[in-house]
DNA sequence: GCGATAAATGCAACTATTTGCAATTGCTAA
DNA sequence: TTAGCAATTGCAAATAGTTGCATTTATCGC
């Protein structure tokens, strides 16, 4: 990640919230990550370092940390929640409903229906990393 | 729903599955439903009718009925999955994360991105009612 | 009908995630 | 400093939804 500790706490404090130790160390677990995480990968992460750390922590961490824009958060259909650093290439996710198989899709697929959606709705839809469930080639009937 | 009720039988014995009473009085629920309504709405109508039926079975029949088409499900940020007759006149949701103000989108707006995804991807998009998040007319910063 | 087999059920336990709350921590201003 | 206040935390309890399993029910070939 190209942001300084001291720039995320910027980006909290503007929103009246406080850099504290728990958040650091959540900060540096998703630093470290690559792809997709869980809570559950971060928690155990964090609790190597911080072994009081709780869950409800971690879960309101990454919500903070989405709001400011540093993760997005996806549901991939894998019963669990995926995190995933937003500074790394933007994309979204074709998920098979059969097979499980997910396909990274290139983030300007989606442009054309933003476009749309902003033009027609009014309506700007802010989401990053989506996932679009269906069907992959080899588990079309 | 203008199916009958030999029609879903049929549906079901086509991929082994059975029609039993549990499942009958689910149907009937779903049937007299309109718009969106949660697996705690079926729960409440059936159990009204046949006071045995457990969450599980609700759960499941509502999966089936997914699956052989009758009905849509999806989760519009609202802490709860809600289902949605499929006959009913198709269309997916534009979500507020700012006001939880939802819109509905015509079902076309999606096509041309179904379109591209068939065309480079070979990805059959098979999701009916879907949510799409962002910010409406009013929230925007 | 009858037994074998497969499907479906209810229940209890489990999962991931959220929430209420009392205790702790950290700013701020006197 | 220190009091006051707001933000944050951990914990325990709650939520929606899923799953394993023993029991019940339906189907099918004899
Ligand atoms: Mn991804
Ligand atoms: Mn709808
Ligand atoms: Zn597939
Ligand atoms: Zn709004």
């Amino acid at each position: 990640m190209d942001r300084s500790l001291a720039d995320t706490t910027r980006s909290l404090e503007k929103l009246g919230y406080r850099m504290t130790p728990q958040r650091m160390f959540v900060l540096r677990a998703v630093d470290e990550s690559r792809g997709h995480v869980s809570a559950d990968d971060i928690f155990a992460s964090v609790r190597a370092q911080f072994p009081r750390i709780s869950f409800s922590t971690i879960y309101r961490t990454l919500d903070l940390l989405q709001e400011i824009g540093l993760i997005t958060k996806s549901d991939l259909g894998a019963g669990r929640v995926q995190y995933h650093r937003a500074d790394e290439a933007h994309h979204h996710h074709l998920v098979c409903q059969r097979c499980g198989g997910i396909v990274d899709l290139d983030e300007q697929e989606l442009e054309p229906l933003w476009e749309a959606l902003r033009k027609r709705y009014n309506f700007k839809a802010c989401e990053r990393h989506m996932a679009i469930f269906g069907n992959c080639r080899q588990c079309q009937s």
